[in-house]
DNA sequence: ATGCGTAACGTAAACGTTTACGTAATACTC
DNA sequence: GAGTATTACGTAAACGTTTACGTTACGCAT
């Protein structure tokens, strides 16, 4: 159907070689032929086969983007920063989602190595060994975002999130609150739940502030994790003056409940999240966060396997430095 | 590098015939013959190569994803809904960006062609005339979503503009608001902007309510979009009690922005937004909207384009029904 | 006249598959 | 025991490119 380039060969009366030096103009040919075939590939409304050269060159010049769920504000930034970069620098993004705790890593994983991606970028996905092992077995550089591993051959790109925690709580007592809560942390998970926890209380401890476990209510990273959280600190009548959320939507959950109840923040009640996604300035009121950067993470990351790709270049793991963005969402008191 | 068919053949004394027909099992061949050419496949690491595979079979089972920006929650969803169900078909999508206005529009359908897509979905992109004969010329089903063109050749899926914006206009008459202004939408926009338009003005015009142009605050879909807009409602000391916006993020700049000035909503103004997106349950107060349901658009315009691609039929275009979804934005006047 | 360099091509193999077709061996039919 | 199916393969072409290598023709120096 499509026009190929011995459909153009034929019709100009040259060689196979000759049309693909001037469509990709390799120079060895002159002006005449040059005119000459590129007015029949024209005229025939050819478009070069990526695949058949990626078969030839070894290289797809693509690269492959895993993330678990791609409904969050947190992914949309990520993705852009990806999705630019690799634009600018001529690769195509090929994107599947791992299922939502990663439970389709593998089948991910495969395709992408079915396809031959140059290189692959994975996002908050927690790997355990086996992924790992087969995420190394193909062979290709990679980076993780906003996660990491237990190894030290599988580069990263992520705040800190124990000091991230840290300064979000401290910024919460210097504040002079004395009675904080914690929401939507997943002990279990020992990239992104633990870390901020264990930063979380490490901030306590240091300001002579008991730890009640009480006061951490586990959960996801999801808007709803946010508002059972509130609920159950309103079951409990917690005397809490203040929740730090592992993310800016289980921010935006407290903040709903507490709505529902009457309560007002900040003045009842602050709140700070964690992300700097689009919502966190979209809130009423506008939400006091610790800034992960989430497009630049998108973007450095992406730099990274690219210049891997290029110069076969190993990657360094890279620990980016957060910010806390102050909106209002605290209040001081006094 | 990687192991090929052509390997595991000489080691385990086949031809790459039978090797391709245990590895696709197509049959025609004894089991002990299938045994050992798995084992050798699994010892040599064998994966099978997608792009080799597409170049005989003339299909690359991937489906391309175009879209203006991938940013806004609006799109999260429908991608998800894409992705989702290109998974389930054993398709992959390629993804990628348009630029804010269509601008990398060419680019990206060029892309989408040398990559040889089966099929191609297309989000929210105005098309003019020279990029839909791009368009038709890839010679591939495509569809676009949430948006249409003036020709009849061009299958969409979308919900009627017009009387969305007209039932969440009536729905606000019929709480008894007369004063109403209109945000957020572009009216050079044919698509999305003045259908929305032209439902609001006759809602009023039907309801006897006589339309004054200075409540239409044009712009774009974007949180920045929805603050400007009610901050020229402030400075105009316009009197209205509710407003309409084109999108759900500009309705939370709406929000927002009476915030600042201590504009209550519900009580002092209401707000019905547009799409439904996840945000607008996250909203304080949680936003009444008319909703597209995204992640069916997704799923439903991929599923068209697969059935295209396996039928070659070819695909019709659908009007999607809309909702009015009730939450907390509005109040019934007296 | 000889040699040499170079510009402008053409030839053909290679990339990793799939698949139409051929073939040998075995089983079955009557 | 001749003919016919069937099973289980192998052969080789094809998909659309790229590219190493060969070839011609010409210009130029000696």
């Amino acid at each position: 159907m499509a026009a190929t380039i011995k459909d153009i060969a034929r019709v100009a009366g040259v060689s196979t070689a000759t049309v693909s030096r001037v469509i990709n103009n390799l120079g060895g040919y002159n002006e005449e032929t040059e005119k000459k075939v590129m007015a029949v590939a024209k005229a025939l409304g050819y478009r070069k086969n990526e695949n058949a050269r990626s078969l030839v060159q070894k290289s797809t010049n693509t690269i492959g983007v895993i993330m678990p769920d791609v409904t969050t504000a947190f992914y949309g930034d990520i993705i852009k920063g990806i999705e630019d970069t690799s634009y600018e620098h001529g690769y195509s993004v090929i994107l599947t989602h791992a299922g939502s705790h990663g439970s389709r890593i593998h089948e991910s994983m495969n395709l992408m190595g079915e396809r031959r991606v140059d290189g692959l970028i994975i996002v908050s996905v927690e790997l355990h060994e086996t992924a790992i092992e087969a995420l190394t077995s193909l062979g290709i550089p990679f980076i993780l975002l906003s996660t990491k591993t237990n190894r030290e051959d599988t580069p990263y790109i992520k705040v800190d999130d124990y000091s991230a925690a840290y300064t979000a709580v401290k910024y919460l007592i210097d504040n002079n609150h004395r009675s904080i809560g914690m929401a939507g942390a997943n002990p279990d998970d020992s990239i992104a739940g633990s870390p901020r926890i264990n930063g979380y209380t490490q901030a306590l401890l240091d300001h002579g502030i008991k730890v009640d476990l009480n006061l951490i209510k586990p959960g996801g990273f999801s808007f709803e994790s946010g508002k059972t959280a509130m609920q159950a600190f309103i079951e409990d009548e917690a005397s809490i003056t203040a929740v730090f959320c592992a993310s800016d939507e289980v921010a935006l959950g407290i903040m709903s409940t507490c709505f529902e109840n009457e309560i007002s923040v900040p003045n009842d009640i602050s709140v700070v999240g964690y992300d700097n996604s689009k919502v966190s300035h979209m809130s009423i009121p506008p939400l006091t966060t610790v800034a992960q950067p989430l497009y630049e993470m998108g973007r450095e990351g992406c730099l990274e396997v690219i210049a891997a790709i290029q110069n076969k270049c190993k990657i360094e793991s890279k620990v980016i430095p957060h910010e806390l963005v102050v909106r209002k969402s605290v209040k001081k008191l006094t």
